[in-house]
DNA sequence: TATGAATGAGCTTTCATTCAT
DNA sequence: AATGAATGAAAGCTCATTCAT
């Protein structure tokens, strides 16, 4: 089989080039200002002109997409990891670890966000992004239900999904404060969510 | 004072111009994406034209807060509202209200977001973002007091805060649902977070 | 004649209302850059609204020549005192109050400028330029005359004329040097214009 | 070498495409108002769209800049190629070729004007200036010292090319006169001044 | 396949001027 | 006569995207 073998170089090579781009972007993302990073400087950054940029990907929304796929995946594989540790992943943990991330990631809530305010996505788009964005949610329910948080654990796993964006949305950019001091506030609030996440059967709904 | 009636009605006249223009770019955010809406378009809307925005506005920047104000005031007048009445205001309506005014008005939270996300705010505009937002947050601590929600009712403010912002940002667009399949989803998970919270005293932290 | 004395209360206070537009020009003028001021600005100096000005000049050119021409007329009041003086004035002298004048009206020379380099002058414009150009043309004549300078007087005053003009437009603004030292500068390279101008007969042309 | 020699290609054509804007550019402030030529009359003028001069130069100044820097380096050339020849190039020669070139090229004084009497020039513009300024200065200079013209040769270099300038400036825009009446006067004038500056020891200063 | 020059629609903002009051 | 809000054309400039090489 030379040929599929000649295929499969050339697919990885295909997809090492767009891993070039993708890590590209992610460098700007995370330096500047997430919306003001332009075409000719992710290509400029990648080393490839802007037209090769349209080799693989579509437009530029489908670029971004791209690299919120690969944040999001390293993020449920965090959380994984810390599941498949004897005695599991408990609720405080979890929170630490999403806070933890966006903290050392700021660009990845900024594209969250980007996407789920209203950036318009394409159908393919988002049949691309909910299997993701279920995983995640998933791995949230998992560790619910091994705390043995009672209810509705699927609402509760929503619930607690959007407290932890809406943490870093609220606080991740507080004007006058260093990133340190955000740090140590969004975790602070990530706990106290925690603390009242973590608690065992409730009347609650 | 006729001089004073004069000005009087200069002044509410000035006023109604501002409103006018301030109302259609809302009518504007809300249709399409907030982002996307330009100067020209709010001008058509308002059926003036593109210079008279800037004898109300310093630029667009200052016009897209201006909307923004009104409706962080709108807000807050409705829980002020709400604690007002006998028995005051309870956790699970507080919620309710804000998640409901959210869903009412899908371009506030836009907004709020755009604004907290990255939006590089000026001092001028950070110094009148703050106190509209600490209103905000002083409203949600006095309603968690008179709960009686025990530990830092400063931080849990916060949590609360967020909490109710990130079902916003993580559900408000969900794409392929009707508007009423996402103010019932939010509501629902408004009332999961006022569950958690409204719980008395508990270790947390 | 109470008409004739109603109509020229009126005129005075059409004059004196032209005037104060004019002296606003004026400041603003000399304080900033001379095409960076707006016809707002100097409505809000005068104290008047911007309508008003068209009700005393035609547009904005027209305002611009008005306060040139009394720069223009001020030069030749200046240099006409100096003739009348007892021995009349010499071709330094000349020099020096010409220059000393632009020094502080620096934006005198910028109009000249703005208006000789390429403004396309109305016919009206033209008319009224000539004359007052010519008187100060006609006075460095007579200067050049009693000095006893030969040949064609009036070649060589348009010579001086230009001569002058020339040293504030290629150093009145030079980057990096102070007000005095431009003046330092100009009143030297006046000086040496003045040496070569005043020499008497000379087989030139 | 055939990389050198591709990159030469390239280069050139870059060049040649630098020129096509710059000649368009050139020939437009020739015909009207200098400061009215507009970003997209130039790109319409050289067939090419708005955006592709802003690949060439970084702004319009930048532009006009250029234009003005060519201009200046053919004058410098004109008069070093007359300083070659036998003999030398005499002061009167000198007054000729500059003001001819000036009457060949109304743009260039009025760029010249544009920038001396306030165009805010940023510093690296001023940078890139001041050299060039400087070359014409010391070719002035060059030719009074073989004059033998005695005193501050720097001084008086200085105020011949003011005393040029100021003739363009004066008298190139006369309004009312035809470009053959103008290239007639002007010339007759540097006539008058070369007579007076070439003139030999004289007590001046 | 990769290039990168070129595109051109579209952005915010300015400002001389007009005209209903 | 004076106002000043409104106008709207036009400016410089950006940038995702295309396409000839």
């Amino acid at each position: 089989m030379p040929v599929a073998t000649f295929n499969d170089l050339k697919d990885s090579q295909r997809e090492a080039r767009r891993a070039l781009i993708r890590a590209s972007a992610q460098t700007l993302f995370a330096r500047q200002d997430f919306a003001s990073v332009t075409a000719r400087d992710i290509a400029k950054a990648a080393g490839v002109s802007p037209g090769t940029i349209y080799r693989y990907y579509e437009n530029m929304d489908d670029l971004f997409l791209d690299v919120f796929f690969v944040g999001a995946k390293e993020i449920a594989c965090l959380v994984e990891a810390e599941c498949k540790k004897p005695g599991g992943c408990r609720v405080r943990r979890l929170c630490e670890i999403y806070i933890g991330f966006l903290n050392d990631n700021i660009t990845y809530y900024q594209m969250m966000s980007h996407f789920m305010i209203g950036g318009r996505l394409s159908d393919t788009a988002t049949e691309r992004l909910n299997p993701v964005m279920r995983r995640i949610i998933d791995l949230i329910q998992e560790v619910l239900k091994n705390a043995e948080v009672g209810g509705n654990t699927r609402m509760t796993s929503h619930a607690l999904f959007s407290a932890l964006n809406g943490i870093m949305i609220s606080y991740a950019k507080y004007p006058g404060r260093s990133l340190e001091e955000i740090r140590a506030h969004t975790v602070r609030l990530a706990g106290v969510v925690a603390g009242f996440f973590e608690q065992g059967e409730n009347g609650r709904e």
